[in-house]
RNA sequence: GGUGCUUUGGCCGAGUGGUUAGGCACAGGUCUGCAAAACCUGCUACAGCGGUUCGAUUCUGCUAGGCACCUCCA
């Protein structure tokens, strides 16, 4: 099996991965507050956990993947006077609350679907898990670090940092905290300022809420993946991911929690993806820049100069390191796409080239849309193989070689399109009869696309993804080629060009080559 | 104010103490009835000023700009 290397957040270092049981892995990554649309800012996460937990399985391990759906608790503004935000919206828009949940977790879906984002192998609710909520603000006011107040229940900071560090993630000290924390105006429950909500005592008027041992109420949002983490995962488990934004408070906050309440910080691997920007500046709701998935499927927003397929999205972000911003430009998208579709491009022409010589893809699927299924433990069908087919060339195992190192490098993305872009121009070079690859060669290769282009990045073809049509499609190309192979052979330009005119205002590119015209959908 | 990160060619974006990232765009060429695609060639950058070094874009100091978190945010 080989090494994998992931940037811990705790040490800011890079460290081999060695999970806790050998062969398995537990990860929990923080999943989006469905009470809006997922925007782009969201794809960033889906896509970068989604690799690697694609890439864990094809590296070996048996992995349990957990993201929840944050659907009650998260207070806005401020966790004092705050509302919740589910609340809120379906207060807004005369909902039942349950119903906006319902609402934007299908939409979600429905985004990460798109993305090619494989479901987690469990998806909680934080509204499902208000039982085992309380159970832990019990354990923590056992263990003295919480006090009740009003009939809420907070975190005590101050005395959980005699005795531990608040603070252990993110870099910072309390001192630090009591300076930067804003002075509240208001009556405030709390001892502290950084002192953060357990449990929220609920006004009458207030429509999510569930009894307790304290009253009427609702979970403070830093709870629920503390609780659902440990539930699905144990005590203790391997990776946490999530963005950088929740480094603190929120996974400073669980981490105090996890302590508290169980003796052990949980999680042994942080990993953070950075953010969006559009214009240098984060994309995120609160500056209200965002753009939603939605909207840049239909191109249907002020910023966008057209619409841009999800596949393109995928591509996008993986063409940056997930440590770095990304920042958003039609340009930059327009960019993706154009590669991708030569990834794409390539990847047939080496299916054809390969047949010549017998050698086949092994992946389940369509031709040339080997996308790997959706069902969790079907993501990938084969292991990452130690080593390129036996008498492959040097360049060709080079690619082999710099892609899984890449990849095992803290997930460089950028590094393994480069190397597959160098497998793409060999593959032109021997479409062109300009250069030659051996039947192992072109085994390492397909392999290769398989597994890593299509198994861990996950991209597939959209335009040749549509079933049954693409048959009828392909017997009615043929004849209209012939029709236009006619006029060609009778020097009739005006007729043979009229056609491929025709052909391309449907969204069909006809090309022709030395082995005959070849056309392409959309 | 506190903490941390960052500044790469027309754009996006990797990386390194001395050797080509890659993609997109652009220019010239090959091929083609034309077009497209592909291939070949060219474009060779690391904010500014010092320091360490035989040598720095890469380490270090300062300056300037940018960003993130400190309040909800993926």
């Amino acid at each position: 099996m080989k090494n994998l290397f992931l940037v811990n957040t705790l040490s800011h270092q890079k460290e081999l991965f060695k999970p806790i049981n050998p062969g398995h892995v537990g990860m929990y990554v923080c999943g989006p507050t469905v009470y809006g649309d997922a925007h782009l800012g969201h794809a960033r996460p889906g896509v970068t956990y989604d690799v690697l937990q694609r890439l864990l399985r094809h590296l070996g391990y048996k992995v349990r993947y957990v993201r929840n759906i944050t659907d009650v608790g998260h207070l806005e503004h401020d966790a004092d006077e705050g509302e919740d935000k589910i609340a809120k919206k379906a207060r807004l828009e005369q909902l039942e609350p349950m119903e906006v949940v319902q609402n934007y977790t299908l939409r979600y879906h429905e985004a990460m679907r798109l993305l090619n984002v494989a479901p987690p192998s469990i998806e909680p609710r934080a509204s499902g898990h208000i039982v085992e909520q309380i159970g832990t603000v019990q354990k923590i006011l056992d263990a003295g670090y919480a006090y009740e107040s009003n009939g809420s229940i907070y975190f005590d900071v101050e005395k959980y940092n005699k005795y531990y560090r608040y603070g252990i993630l993110s870099g910072r000290n309390l001192d630090d905290t009591r300076e930067g924390t804003r002075t509240l105006d208001g009556q405030s429950d709390k001892k502290a300022p950084y002192d953060f909500a357990l449990w929220k005592k609920a006004e009458p008027q207030h429509i999510m809420k569930w009894p307790s041992p304290w009253g009427e109420g609702f979970p403070g949002w830093h709870l629920e993946c503390s609780c659902m983490g440990e539930k699905y995962l144990g005590h203790e488990f391997d990776i946490h991911g999530g963005g950088m934004d929740l480094m603190f408070p929120h996974h400073e906050c669980e981490i105090a929690q996890n302590v508290a309440s169980r003796g052990t910080q949980g999680v042994h691997y942080w990993v953070h993806n950075n953010m969006i920007t559009i214009n240098g500046q984060k994309m995120g709701k609160s500056l209200g820049n965002f753009i939603t998935l939605p909207e840049l499927f239909a191109g249907n927003h002020p910023k966008l100069e057209r619409a841009y397929s999800p596949m393109t999205i995928r591509f996008f972000i993986l063409q940056a390191h997930y440590r770095s911003t990304l920042d958003f430009s039609n340009e930059a998208l327009g960019a993706a796409e154009k590669g991708l579709k030569r990834i794409l491009a390539a990847y047939k022409d080496l299916l054809s080239l390969a047949k010549a010589q017998g050698v086949e893809s092994t992946i389940k699927g369509t031709e040339g849309n080997p996308a790997p299924a959706m069902v969790y433990g079907e993501l990938i069908d084969s292991v990452a193989p130690d080593a390129p087919a036996e008498g492959c060339s040097p360049q060709v195992a080079a690619i082999f070689e710099g892609v899984y190192e890449a990849l095992c490098d803290d997930m460089n993305t950028p590094i393994a399109l480069s190397h597959l872009f160098d497998a793409v121009k060999m593959i032109n070079t021997a479409k062109e009869g300009k250069g030659a690859l051996s039947k192992a060669d072109l085994r390492t290769l397909v392999d290769l696309f398989d597994n890593v282009v299509f198994g861990v990045l996950a991209l597939k073809d959209e335009a040749s993804s549509d079933g049954g049509a693409k048959e009828v499609i392909s017997g009615l190309m043929e004849m209209v080629l012939e029709q236009r192979a006619e006029a060609k052979a009778a020097k009739d330009w005006a007729k043979s060009d009229a056609i491929r005119d025709h052909l391309k205002a449907i969204g069909i590119t006809v090309k022709d080559t030395k082995n005959g015209p070849e056309w392409t959908l959309e």
